[in-house]
DNA sequence: CTGAAAGCGCTTACAG
DNA sequence: CTGAAAGCGCTTACAG
């Protein structure tokens, strides 16, 4: 393998000083027409990529975005959102020459040294905020460090104001609990995420407003870590009520945790979704293939990741980027909710 | 913000060179043990952290490991290897100051020009190399570009020796056919992977030797692209054989595709287990809360990306590295297999 | 429109 | 054991 080339060896094939080379490289004024050609053919011919890591030393800019994602193991590995996402992501950020950092971590002190690491080592140009938290500290941190940051979902007390790309995760609970009460059902559950975080909060809000607004009160509502095996025993929980008092309907806040359900719900003798019905979060491909297929809320996190990257794009470059709403997803009606056997 | 301290900073406090601090900080041989000290306090205390760009430009590293995962969104969102691999990784990564950077494909002229991109623009020190290939042309891309690697898993062809990181999938097919013919199934069909892929290969082979170790052939092998899809295609057409033909048992390359063939199976009217067995093949969280909870083949891809993250580190410091084989996964018994009916 | 030079923040021979 | 200096490969005022 030869040395690779650099901007000198790509002014001398073009008879230019260097400093022209990389005006004319980065589409600087300034450069005669036909210089500016020659300059470019000579570094085409030479293969000539400029070295990250000088242009990096020279403008203060790492050309690459982070993501630090703070979730169980177990839980990040049955949650087909960060997947998505992330090729979301790539797909803007390798088409503009950009790289992504990723970073995994489990607990909150390991996350803020995460997003410390990334700014002292100047890995990163800037961030995506996601699982947002009530009290979230993080948009302070990264004000501290100086570390630019796209949100998904917006922060209430966010007085730092971060951009966010917001896709309303409201609607689609919603019209589960539309659907369910349509279909008859009057004693309906929630399996809930983590109160900490707001996305999994709102969920649970919009469940409530949704019964509320048909003079209905919430049968139950049960907090989970968002992983399978709290979904399932939470299900469990609700299956153990007698039952002319038990749920004919029970509301998950993510897919994993509504397969489990299922699973134990037959498992327990019952049979859906004519003893019970149930609607997941998310539509992960799985969905349409359990039995019963699985009624869920349709999110494209895919999309997500490509608005999140161009917004966060936009204020590393231009050092602003205005908020981008997604179009609201709605729900995916199959074959786990039905009428209640009554 | 202020300014972030650099290395003359720290040498000023220390009322050294830079020099020396560079070396006292690299843990070099030749400073005295006091002036070492009083620089490492100076540093301390100015919460010295060296710019990664200025070091990979003088030291032509980057400090920074990279991934480039090829396959569809979909099925790489349905599939929980990746995810916990990638915390594997990181796990070793984050305790040794290194990032990760990692990229999302879909098609190999896309993968080619990632690790392209990574090796020109010195991103990365090395990468891992995974879903190896039959007449896999990575290793040749890789050895062209100089970029070191680790594979998982080893390339028959690999005449680059590349090191790797093995965990044997035959044992954990070789146990579900042993298991299943043990409860009494002779007609067992497996839903393979990708032949192009070796690991989908070398489960196909295993799910064929271990039938021949005990007189039998397979009933049926149909090949899938791992998606969950497919998965319920190939479970259709399985169960669409006259009864007296008809599989009575089913061995899947993967979770996502059993969970979906259990699905299509009960939709069908099919009773898991006692008309159909099936077994799953990576042991993923949700395996044990579907019903009929599902019997699966166990790796480990945390513990795999730990190993593989310091074999890469090793062989980025060092210049080589040994291969290393963990102990083989084993079959987890659970509720989907029993005796065939008649 | 073009060139020469300084600077980014480190590492690393080379002297002493 | 320590210092002074060159060099990594770019970008960017500053002259001309």
């Amino acid at each position: 393998m030869e040395r690779k080339p650099t901007i000198i060896d790509v002014a001398q094939r073009a008879g230019v000083s260097k400093g022209l080379v990389s005006f004319a490289l980065n589409g600087r004024p300034g450069v005669a027409p036909e210089t500016r050609d020659r300059i470019l053919q000579a570094a085409d011919e030479l293969g000539f990529r400029p070295s990250i890591a000088a242009r990096s030393l020279s403008t203060r800019t790492s050309y690459a975005l982070g993501l630090v994602v703070a979730r169980d193991p177990e839980v990040i590995a049955a949650d087909p959102f960060f997947p998505s996402f992330i090729s979301g992501v790539e797909r803007v950020l390798a088409a503009r020459g950009r790289a992504l950092v990723l970073s995994v971590v489990t607990d909150d002190a390991a996350e803020a040294e995460a997003y410390r690491a990334m700014a002292a080592d100047g890995r990163v140009d800037g961030v995506f905020l996601t699982d947002l938290r009530a009290d979230d500290e993080r948009p302070q941190l990264l004000a501290e460090l100086g570390l630019p940051a796209v949100t998904l979902g917006r922060v209430p007390s966010d007085r730092s104001r971060l951009p966010a790309v917001v896709l309303d995760d409201t609607p689609g609970i919603t019209e589960a609990v539309r659907h369910l009460i349509g279909l008859g059902h009057r004693r309906i559950a929630h399996v809930a995420g983590p109160s900490r975080l707001l996305h999994a909060q709102r969920r649970r809000q919009a469940f409530e407003d949704a019964l509320a607004a048909h003079g209905l009160a919430p049968a139950r509502i049960l907090e989970t870590d968002f992983s399978a095996r709290e979904g399932a025993n939470a299900t469990s929980t609700l299956l153990a009520d007698p039952a002319d008092e038990r749920v004919t309907a029970i509301v998950y806040a993510n897919d994993p945790m509504a397969i489990a359900g299922l699973g134990v719900a037959q498992q327990n003798g019952f049979r859906l979704p004519d003893d019970l019905s149930i609607t997941g979060f998310d539509d992960s491909e799985i969905a349409d293939y359990v039995y019963p297929s699985l009624t869920s809320a349709r999110t494209r996190p895919s999309q997500w990741g490509q608005e999140a990257a161009r917004t966060l794009l936009d204020l590393v470059e231009h050092g602003s980027a205005s908020d981008v709403d997604l179009p609201p997803a709605g729900l995916v009606v199959r074959a786990s909710t039905a009428p209640p056997r009554s």
